[in-house]
DNA sequence: GTTTATGATTGTTG
DNA sequence: CAACAATCATAAAC
């Protein structure tokens, strides 16, 4: 403590100065203390009114005793000193609160954002992220439209996300290299430790780190109302193509007493009408239903499309095909015809002339029509 | 604005 | 598991 009592003492004016004789007091007299004031006090004293007096100073005498301070031999170890008492201040202080919880939020943004194909390696063509066309056995094609709609959002969202996570680390490594040759500069005049070095890159990392969870909170937010407004199949309902339709009511009243078309016709329809197969089975199980329900509503369309039929139907036993089956019959493999609810499509009703007059071909219809 | 049409979903059934 | 029935949610018509 002597040597830095010393050292201190170096922070005197110069003699040849202001005039006043310099209170020398070095060294500390052995012995017992002067009774007036202790040392250790008169000491502090000198400090402070040095202090006080560097504000008078020019820039060049402060410039002056600072090199004259950094080339005192004591310095490296007042130096290390005055690190040690602040490292132990410092971190009595910060060891209270310094206990970083492992980061559910985070951890789970990191998951979505794998999942969902933004972070983590691009994901191209089969398996997109989270099996969105996960219409098993349906045609490769499904959903195509929407599906690629939906992934160029995607692949716009995790474009931005990169290009704005490049950034930050950036802007961190700047920052931080910024304040490690900041606080290496100041430590040659303040006692700064490699240790609180770190530390504050860690402090800086931190930081980031919560602006990066912002980010992954938003892109997570971006990516759910994507998916919300592109996979909701419900919310993006689309009527089908006129073509579409076409088919599949043709289909449908050229087999009125059956209309249960099979796997095969199914896919057949599908591809004629550019849809799925599952929308196939939506658009029967639909419309088998509704035209139970109220066959009165649907009897003109089906007149014309019965029309339609009858003129294919002769243009193809004008070709030389001698039976009256439908365009596109049912495989071996048909089902039974559905007779859970009987009406109109009961297995056990007379078979019905389907082309000509396809509503005349069940008593029932006429009932139906007239309520 | 309301109503109707329509594709999709959900729960149930045999 | 396919079909039915009820229902939802949106498109299209009014």
């Amino acid at each position: 403590m002597e040597e830095a009592s010393r050292l201190l003492a170096g922070l005197q004016p110069p003699p040849g100065g202001a005039g006043e004789p310099p209170p020398h007091r070095l060294p500390a007299p052995p012995g017992p203390p002067p009774p007036q004031a202790p040392p250790g006090l008169q000491d502090t004293g000198d400090i402070l009114q040095q202090i006080m007096a560097i504000t008078d100073q020019s820039l060049d005498e402060a410039q002056a005793r600072k090199h004259a301070l950094n080339c005192h031999r004591m310095k490296p170890a007042l130096f290390s000193v005055l690190c040690d008492i602040k490292e132990k201040t410092v971190l009595s202080i910060r060891g209270i609160q310094e206990e970083d919880p492992p980061d559910a939020q985070l951890m789970r943004l990191d998951n979505m954002l794998l999942a969902e194909g933004v972070s983590g390696p691009e994901k191209r063509g089969r398996g997109g992220p989270a099996a969105i066309a996960a219409t098993s056995g349906g045609c490769p094609n499904d959903n195509s439209i929407e599906h690629s709609d939906y992934r160029a959002k995607l692949s716009q969202i995790r474009q931005i996300y990169h290009s704005e996570l490049e950034k930050y680390e950036q802007a961190c490594s700047e920052f931080t290299t910024h304040v490690m040759n900041l606080l290496r500069e100041q430590s040659r005049t303040r006692p700064i430790s490699p240790k609180e070095i770190e530390r504050m890159v860690n402090i800086i990392h931190g930081k980031f780190s919560t602006i990066q969870m912002q980010l992954k909170q938003s892109t997570c937010e971006a990516v759910m109302i994507l998916r919300s407004r592109f996979l909701d199949a419900r919310r993006k309902r689309r009527n089908f193509s006129k073509q579409a339709t076409e088919v599949l009511n043709e289909y449908f009243y050229s087999h009125l007493s059956n209309p249960y078309p099979s796997e095969e016709a199914k896919e057949e329809l599908a591809k004629k009408g550019g849809i799925t197969v599952s929308q196939v089975s939506n658009w029967f199980g639909n419309k088998r239903i509704r035209y139970k329900k109220n066959m009165g509503k649907f009897q003109e369309e089906a007149n014309i499309y019965a029309a339609k039929t009858a003129v294919d139907a002769t243009n193809v036993v004008a070709q030389g095909n001698q039976t009256s089956s439908p365009p596109t019959p049912n495989s071996g493999k048909c089902r039974k015809p559905a007779s859970r609810t009987g009406f109109p499509w009961t297995p056990a009703g007379e078979t019905c002339v389907q082309l000509e007059e396809p509503l005349l071909c069940c008593s029932e219809v006429k009932k139906a029509t007239e309520t």
